[in-house]
DNA sequence: CTGAAAGCGCTAACAC
DNA sequence: GTGTTAGCGCTTTCAG
């Protein structure tokens, strides 16, 4: 049992804990621990697997090298992807990544992120539910890195892209390629300014080709109830209005879900349809029909999160920085 | 910043740091805290920001509550839907979980599990790639729950199915159900027990059926680099044989990649296949063929993990328990 | 080269 | 009802 500490040792071997403390941090050389005692430790460390405790450590230290990453939903691809990127760069400089999901539950969010500053992470990377979050830790003074979601006019270390011009870029580039008019929208509620933006983009898009956005095409869904929610809504619009020849699924989860309605529901209407969704899943290359997509620099987003939380541990300049990277469409 | 500790309270407060202890543990009433004080101390703490160490907490009482989930990839829908679930449902009881993944890699997990050891958690969940980290685990004395994997002769909490039975009963039904003869297996690089079972499962249905498995058809993939690894084998035995007709996927991985390479490469043999995959994803309900899937019930894996654990943590018998669930057949 | 000792923030048995 | 105090296991300054 994990009962070995520090003292044991000391008492056991007969040498100080100082002299333990050094040869475990790698500091015996710079001491000048003689290579008999240095040999004595090791081995005894060894033969009884001890591992030192770091709680005990960050107690003293005031370092604990964990970092908390709160995401909506771990096993959504994005969050998920973005998240174990980061984990295993953070992995390589020294530090335990944390993930956890929040459910766009805003007490949810507010509770890990509060037991993790209780526990003393050293920074928190996360996509925000909720301004209270991030004001909670600003106030706590945590070292924070925000990513996916920007509140409006919060001073924040942000990572992402920006929604507006990609949405508006790509559905611009859309419509001069396809001659489609009656373009169906598909939303979660968008609490979030990301899907805001990505709507407004839209918009603005058609408005840019001298076009009116059909406002009643513009549909949104129950993230709770993604699934009913999407069979009644695209149903009821397909019901009232024939002329439907696109759709634009507005993230990853309307799009798998909507794509299912459709390809479950309303096959026949599906075949005559240009596709088109925010993130781009693996499964958009495969469907029937095929889906462009929108595609996140998942990768790039954890390596800029992660760079930037390290340099915030390291340099402590608390100068606040956007870091706005570009998106990439796959044309279908 | 996070600089308030319970003696400052006691200090600026003038009353000693057990009475604000107990406060804070919800034992004022028990010893009976006079309101007052109660009111002064929580308004203190409300008004300051006041986060008590849980570092300082844990190294005291020896308990954590938190608890490690490793997995060899969070981003996979299986194991990002259990660890979630189990993230849920712990936290619920108290307890906060850290997710990790492994990436299949022995070295990693052992590091991950040592470094979460250190941390004093108070439990691990995982799958594990290799017995070390179970050896380590159990030497540590840390309560440990497995789930997905089970090593031979291993004498550790167990959660999961019966993929032996699993794989014959589904593919015996298959079998029967479809004139199949000529299955493709496609498997990623077995070292894992889980697809060993798997696989057996598969040939002695056959058997079963009074058949002979056509062992040039059991195809292994590499995990590392399955796109194109799946695209080499695939192509490999279609050139060779013309009469296949039936193609089992031993996990999700295979079944998307193994799928996504005959939709882009081999679409016209793809039509006449009859599909099988172990594991579900909603995606197979909607892919052209449909596919059939072997589902893991992946809630009652977690609640079960869940449940295992807390008893583990509260009642301290070190009975060892095997928890096998029913998988069930979704035919499409 | 090594040891003594203070202190990180909290809990809880024991005193008053 | 509330205070005193001894740890929990580790790091690190200061002595020697």
């Amino acid at each position: 049992m994990n009962k070995t500490s520090i003292q044991k040792i000391a008492a056991d071997l007969e040498v100080s804990t100082t002299t333990i403390s050094f040869i475990i941090n790698g500091k015996a050389d710079k001491y000048k621990i003689s290579k008999a005692t240095q040999k004595r430790v090791r081995d005894y460390i060894e033969k009884n697997n001890y591992q030192p405790s770091s709680l005990a450590r960050s107690l003293t230290t005031g370092k604990s090298y964990t970092i908390g990453f709160l995401a909506p939903d771990i096993a959504n691809p994005f969050y998920g992807q973005v998240g174990k990127h980061i984990e295993k760069r953070l992995f390589q400089a020294g530090y335990q990544v944390f993930l956890s999901s929040t459910e766009e539950d805003p007490e949810m969010e507010l509770k890990m992120a509060q037991s993790m500053v209780q526990r003393q992470v050293d920074g928190i990377i996360l996509a925000p539910a909720s301004r209270r979050t991030l004001t909670f830790l600003r106030k706590s003074g945590t070292p924070t890195v925000t990513f996916d979601r920007k509140l409006p006019r919060s001073k924040v270390n942000f990572v992402g892209i920006d929604n507006y011009q990609a949405s508006f870029g790509a559905i611009n580039e859309f419509l001069s390629k396809n001659k489609c008019r009656n373009m169906l929208m598909i939303s979660i509620t968008p609490e979030v300014d990301t899907l805001k933006q990505r709507i407004a983009g839209c918009i603005d898009a058609f408005e840019n080709q001298g076009l009116k956005y059909p406002k009643h095409l513009n549909l949104t869904v129950d993230y709770q109830n993604l699934e009913q929610s999407c069979y009644e809504e695209i149903s009821r619009v397909l019901e009232q209005n024939h002329s439907i020849d696109s759709v634009y699924f507005t993230n990853n989860l309307t799009a798998f879900r909507g794509f299912y309605t459709f390809s479950k529901y309303h096959r026949s209407r599906l075949e005559k349809l240009k596709l088109i969704s925010f993130d781009d899943l693996p499964f958009n290359e495969i469907s029937h029909p095929v889906i462009t997509g929108i595609e996140q620099p998942k990768e790039e987003i954890a390596n800029s999160c992660s760079r930037l939380m390290l340099s915030l541990l390291n340099e402590k300049k608390d100068q606040v920085k956007k870091i706005i990277l570009p998106v990439q469409v796959n044309w279908r």
